[in-house]
RNA sequence: UGACCCAUAGUGUAAUGGUAACACUACGGUUUUUGGUACCGUCAUUCUAGGUUCGAGUCCUAGUGGGUCAACCA
């Protein structure tokens, strides 16, 4: 746990807390508390499954308890272990390990086919003959009651029989299915016999061709977690109504009894989680893949240099309710830039260079100046910058004619060159268009950086980058996907037509210290007065890149727009 | 014309019948060799109407508003 966490524990129990205490209280289980959490293997994790994963995690740590994973792999056709690893790897990277081996309810298919028998012997599930949509047609709607199949009083033997050729291969893809036997006219659409096993001949990532019969979601969600005995079963509020089901199941298996709580999925300000629609960007190619800096991917979140620590301080701050939430973007880049700002190395890299001459620095001299890693952090030591006649500084803070409180270079104005010396710009030449070219400018010798005799006081310090030694750099600079904070909000519109077209604007202009050809992959950098950067893992070794993470909180950037 | 869930500053989360708090944002200021950081200040009578109570954001009733539910998906 970072330092930043633990500033911010907080006091206040959230409903999930409260309802686990007053079972340790009451003695439930005796004290345990077991949770899980239970992704299909069919999409990379986003920031949605980050907040559930954060939600099962600490709190079972906080009391004590475990927290298994378990892959909900019911569906076949849509599953594939390449999932199962990237979700794993996602889980890792976020900071959490899971309860010994990573569970699958498909190891479960045995037991699960038990229980249905179990049922049919019971006279609570029948297997239904009818076609899908006669089925739908006889379902009602929430307003009307549903009708009884005519195949919903088959006898118990029949079933069982119907439901043996089933697994035996003798049917079919959707021939009939197994259905539990409820109440057609509950309120609770799902209620109203669900379908519990279908046919499909398909080939399953962890079953093979085992099976040909797959029980659905909700004969196979509550039974797992009683399997495995599970205490508290958090999930997002999509699935409330799907809790009766599983208190019916619980109770007419006679199983251990997991209970359902639901919490209020997290949604973020500018962006999306739909798995269709993220397919949809990686399949148009407004983004490079699903780990694009831009997603709302947990690969991408790391790819872009977002640190583990800030996205669980995010779950953290965020909460755990049961209401409608829109968190905004601003939040969680407050809480990336706090983190990075302990940890990032500092380093000058100047995105759109004009050249600096200082005409009373002595041609052909090279100096060796040392520059703090981190003024946050001392033991973060510092590395060297050479400094020269020639140097590059930020075109935008030279102007000709300064606004009032341009703390930046501009004719006859004094400014600081940050860990050198104090410089006064002379002069400055342009070309026909009138663009400047060089400024031209004298130095203080006095006034080196830790030995400042020079007096002179300066309102402005810019960074800079030796000519003698900068670098060339590829910059991916990354602002917010869309433009609209809830683009799948508009009935009228697709999401698509908020796509923000300068979400990525790449610059190969920049030129940085020498130092940043020693930084690793995932060193978490600060380019001074720019931004938090990560190196990307397509540098090579004649070009570096590097992606900006956030931006640098700018107050004068702010007070120019009003 | 059903059932279920929800409602506190712009946003999000607290307050467990007893002075509405914290964070982010915004705005104003101090410090600063990053216009960064740090620090200080300003911003709400809790959706509405009744009721219970000495006392209600909290409990009850009704209304209003928002969300969810009719896949052989999870």
């Amino acid at each position: 746990m970072s330092q930043n966490e633990n500033k911010e524990v907080k006091e206040s129990k959230n409903f999930i807390q409260e309802i686990i205490e007053a079972d340790i209280a009451s003695g439930k289980h005796e004290g345990r508390v077991h949770m899980r959490f239970p992704p299909e293997p069919n999409g990379y994790l986003h920031i949605g499954h980050a907040k559930a994963i954060w939600i099962n995690f600490e709190t079972a740590k906080q009391y004590g308890g475990k927290t298994n994973l378990r892959f909900d792999d019911t569906n076949p056709v849509k599953e594939d272990v390449e999932y199962v690893n990237s979700i794993k790897k996602d889980i890792n990277w976020l900071g959490y390990q899971w309860e010994g081996e990573a569970l699958y309810t498909s190891n479960y298919f045995p037991q699960l086919y038990a229980y249905a028998e179990d049922l049919i012997n019971k006279g609570l599930a029948y297997v239904d003959s009818s076609t899908p949509e006669e089925m739908a047609e006889m379902k009602g709607t929430p307003t009307k009651p549903g009708k009884a199949s005519p195949f919903r009083d088959r006898k118990p033997e029949e079933n069982l029989e119907l439901f043996h050729k089933m697994k035996a291969g003798d049917f079919p893809d959707g021939a009939m299915v197994l259905r539990a036997k409820i109440d057609m006219t509950a309120p609770n659409m799902l209620m109203r016999d669900p379908v519990i096993y279908r046919i499909k001949h398909a080939h399953h990532h962890n079953t093979g061709d085992e099976w040909c019969i797959y029980p659905m979601y909700d004969f196979a969600h509550g039974q797992s977690d009683s399997i495995e005995n599970i205490t508290h079963s958090c999930c997002s509020l999509e699935f409330m109504h799907h809790r009766p089901l599983y208190d019916w199941f619980v109770e007419k298996l006679g199983i251990f009894p997991s209970k359902q709580y639901e919490f209020a999925r997290m949604n973020v300000a500018y962006m999306i989680t739909s798995k269709r629609r993220l397919l949809k960007l990686v399949e148009e190619g407004l983004v490079s893949g699903w780990d694009d800096p831009r997603m709302s991917t947990l690969s991408g979140m790391r790819r872009r240099g977002y640190l583990p620590q800030s996205i669980r301080r995010f779950c953290a701050q965020t909460g755990v309710q049961k209401r409608d939430n829109l968190q905004e973007m601003e939040l969680l880049e407050s809480i990336i830039r706090d983190d990075l700002n302990q940890v990032a190395t500092r380093a000058m890299v100047v995105m759109d260079p004009l050249k600096l001459v200082i005409t009373n620095y002595p041609e052909g001299q090279v100096e060796n100046l040392p520059s703090k890693n981190n003024p946050q952090d001392d033991s973060a030591g510092e590395h060297m910058m050479t400094f020269s006649r020639e140097i590059w500084i930020e075109r935008g803070d030279f102007m000709i004619d300064p606004p009032k409180k341009y703390f930046r270079l501009a004719p006859d104005k004094h400014v600081r060159l940050k860990g050198a010396y104090i410089i006064q710009a002379e002069k400055y030449l342009q070309d026909e268009a009138g663009n400047i070219t060089e400024v031209h400018c004298k130095y203080f010798p006095e006034s080196k950086s830790g030995s400042d005799n020079s007096g002179i006081k300066v309102k402005g310090t810019m960074h800079w980058v030796d000519s003698t030694s900068g670098i060339p750099l590829e910059l991916r600079l990354y602002d917010r996907l869309f433009v609209d904070p809830t683009p799948t909000g508009h009935e009228d519109k697709d999401f698509l037509e908020f796509f923000n077209k300068e979400s990525l604007v790449i610059n190969n202009e920049a030129i940085a210290e020498a130092h940043l050809k020693e930084v690793g992959e995932t060193e978490p950098l600060q380019f001074m007065r720019k931004g938090y950067f990560i190196k990307d893992a397509d540098s090579t070794p004649d070009k570096l890149v590097f992606n900006r993470t956030v931006t640098m909180r700018d107050s004068w950037a702010k007070m120019q727009k009003k």
